[in-house]
DNA sequence: AAAAAGACAGACAGACCTGTCTATTTACAT
DNA sequence: ATGTAAATAGACAGGTCTGTCTGTCTTTTT
């Protein structure tokens, strides 16, 4: 039970910080929400910081094994996952619950950060980026770190342009920039 | 001296909401910062979201005039002063007082923001976007909304990276990708 | 110079938040 | 069955925040 306790808890706390912003919620909101006492949520993360960054470690782990499930099969080149990726977050943003990316609004919220949270959000962006450059390494592109650069730029700002205005096809104009941007990293082979 | 108060007021909360994030700053610390009564502060500003949406109201004309400061000269080609977006940008990102753009963090800050603030927010985002689509159709480039939108999500992408990541050459990354981007626009002119 | 308006200084109410503490109940293991 | 460990419920302290209120001082106007 503990684990599941400790399990329940940091998903209640999640969803929350996700859908209403960290600052915004308060502990006895969770503890409310999760129908737990107080005390185990303390016993579990002795700090709000602590649920904070699980939060973020959790949001990472969520995201990454997303987007990996979404750009797997034997049969795709490394182009085409580099697309797909894009794919991915069309989905993400599709959905009616998106509400921005967890890692950046948490950047936005701690301008002062302690300095675990704002590692957990580094996190992430390098995480992403190393997949980017990894497939853009396989495409056999000369200055893969650049494209992955590129690309993830892109990715971040399809995602914040969606969350701060309102249009409806955002991911497919990031789609096709990054397809371009693709093609014409392909010109320079190694 | 009514105008000036105000404007002096105005003044310090712009910079303490964007150096310290708006949540993190109080109605104390303003007063303490610029001086003033309190009394004075909710004479010209009824309440702190007054202040909020005043400071970003504030920031876009700053921002807006500094990029259309950068991008003047008559003998720029209206290609050039596209790019030329992206050198302004350079600037703000080079700035070490550089803290993320003041409407990405102000969205995600407020995830359940009053109307008027998600307002104040996306107006920056629709007036650069007008001004890239301006500037677009200028080059005679066919899809002049879509270049924009890929431009704009670029400079967001980048601007966002900076704050999160510390690579110092971000900027330069999106300079390359939207001189990609706009070679491609220019060959389907009208 | 006197009167009126504006600004200052800081106390204060009411709400909320984090984190602690105690007392009670539940679940389990021996 | 009984003792131990875990979870619950909720009061509480100490702090911070917004927004209000009251007096005092300064400046301007007449």
């Amino acid at each position: 039970m503990t684990r599941n306790l400790r399990e329940h808890i940091l998903q209640t706390a999640s969803g929350l910080f996700y859908s209403q912003g960290i600052k915004a919620t308060g502990i006895d909101t969770i503890v409310k929400a999760s129908g737990v006492a107080k005390m185990s949520l303390y016993k579990y993360f002795p700090s709000k910081d602590d649920l904070v960054v699980a939060h973020l470690q959790r949001s990472k782990e969520v995201m990454l094994s997303f987007i990996n499930c979404g750009i797997a099969g034997e049969d795709k080149t490394a182009e085409q996952k580099l697309l797909a990726v894009f794919d991915v977050f069309a989905e993400i943003l599709a959905n009616p619950e998106f509400r921005g990316c967890p890692f950046i609004n948490a950047s936005a919220e701690f301008a002062d950060a302690p300095a675990p949270v704002r590692q957990a959000v580094a996190n992430f962006s390098e995480a992403l980026h190393k997949l980017l450059a990894d497939l853009a390494l396989q495409a056999g592109i000369a200055d893969a770190q650049q494209l992955a650069r590129q690309l993830s730029m892109l990715i971040t700002g399809a995602v914040v342009s969606k969350q701060i205005e309102k249009q409806p096809d955002t991911m497919r104009t990031a789609y096709i920039a990054a397809k371009i941007l693709i093609e014409q990293g392909a010109k320079t082979r190694i």
